[in-house]
DNA sequence: TGAAAACAAGAGCAGTGCTCACTGTTGTTA
DNA sequence: TAACAACAGTGAGCACTGCTCTTGTTTTCA
């Protein structure tokens, strides 16, 4: 690993600089910004030489792709070491959302047209924070009436928990369910400018309002 | 308005013509598949000449976004007739999402970079449905504990419905929008396959359970 | 040392939105 | 009815995109 060719420092080096220089572009142009011809030029380098980096800008996105489930994923990691909750999780995200708003949009946003994400690159990064989430859930006082949702509706979350090593029973998996579509639900809303201007300074109260309502 | 001269009838046509293909465009393209050009090749026009009917792409844009939630709109008030309830609206908004995929991507998905819809344009069609919702929500039992969230936090919101001549007490608005953000929140991870594969045949039962977990 | 692999250059294809100068046609008005 | 202005359409062109292919150069490895 530590005697590698010149060559080889370079190439790792190059690719490194080119996921830099594509998450900068992301993030200050959005999805469209990352051009990959724009990238070549600031690398000083004509445009069809970065394919030998990157075999399509499609390959590019996969990477920041997971690049940033990862970020979400190890940011609420962090969080949650002296507050575990629900909470926390939703905090985390609002704000990690807040920093990174195109990457927010990259992940939890539309779907590229004509862009299938692979499989393996998205799972495991992109299910970290749920299969957590389910966790917390499941150790929240029990709900009052039992879940309310036929068996076979839960089947293919359930199955797709135990794929990961986790294994609850519907009424947490339901709830587990409505907190994360809600929570995702109102970043975006957030992010996206779904609910007009005039949030910016209550974002948190509102997050702690729809937890609290969820989870009560 | 019944004799017009032929020049602005062949001008009303072709208007009605180009937003008739760009649906057709989004509907099996997505939004990259809208181009100005291709509706020109269609139209059998040059590429410069659409430009007489539709001041730029994001014009067309613009005129497609209200269309479309003026669409999602009439389709709830219709199914709300026979059956008033939390859940029709998710259910409709869910089945029209299913049929228009990617006009939902383009009305509640990520937004357009470099883009900023008009106010004017979207603001009355875009929430006529939050302001049905909130009131069905006004009619639901009264939840258990008072709101857990501090006014100011509300504060936008309250303002946006007195607005739109509606007013509602805090508890109501903070339901409404959980509600609200769940509802769009499971509706976009189903059409965005964020939860994987294996859902179409079960998604009404989770807007159900989700609508239930909220509302009881 | 010589062959193979990797890197880079440059031209080119097909596509995009959009502008501009230019004709021909239609509608209005003096 | 003749003149003029508004309108519709043309075609060339700019600046940009992703991506491919051929050619030449440099580095690595056997």
């Amino acid at each position: 690993m530590a005697n590698q060719t010149p060559r080889q420092r370079a190439r790792t080096e190059t690719e490194a600089e080119i996921i830099r220089i594509g998450n900068r572009m992301l993030d200050s142009g959005g999805i469209d910004g990352i051009s990959l011809r724009a990238i070549a030029r600031e690398l000083g380098i004509v445009s069809s030489a970065v394919y030998r980096y990157v075999r399509s800008r499609d390959e590019l996105l996969t990477i920041l792709i997971s690049d940033a489930f990862t970020s979400v994923a190890d940011a609420v990691d962090r969080d949650l070491v002296p507050q575990r909750s629900v909470f926390t999780i939703g905090a985390t995200m609002l704000e990690w959302s807040r920093q990174y708003p195109n990457r927010w949009a990259l992940i939890y946003g539309t779907p590229i047209p004509n862009y299938q994400a692979p499989r393996e690159a998205t799972v495991v990064p992109g299910t970290r924070i749920m299969v957590t989430l389910a966790g917390l859930v499941a150790e929240l006082p029990a709900s009052p009436s039992p879940s309310p949702v036929p068996a076979e509706a839960l089947e293919p979350l359930r199955v797709g928990l135990e794929e990961l090593g986790v294994s609850h029973d519907d009424p947490v998996i339901m709830r587990t369910v409505a907190v994360w579509v809600a929570v995702i639900g109102l970043i975006n809303a957030l992010r996206f400018g779904q609910f007009g201007p005039g949030f910016d300074s209550v974002e948190d109260e509102l997050m702690q309002g729809l937890v609290t309502t969820l989870t009560e």
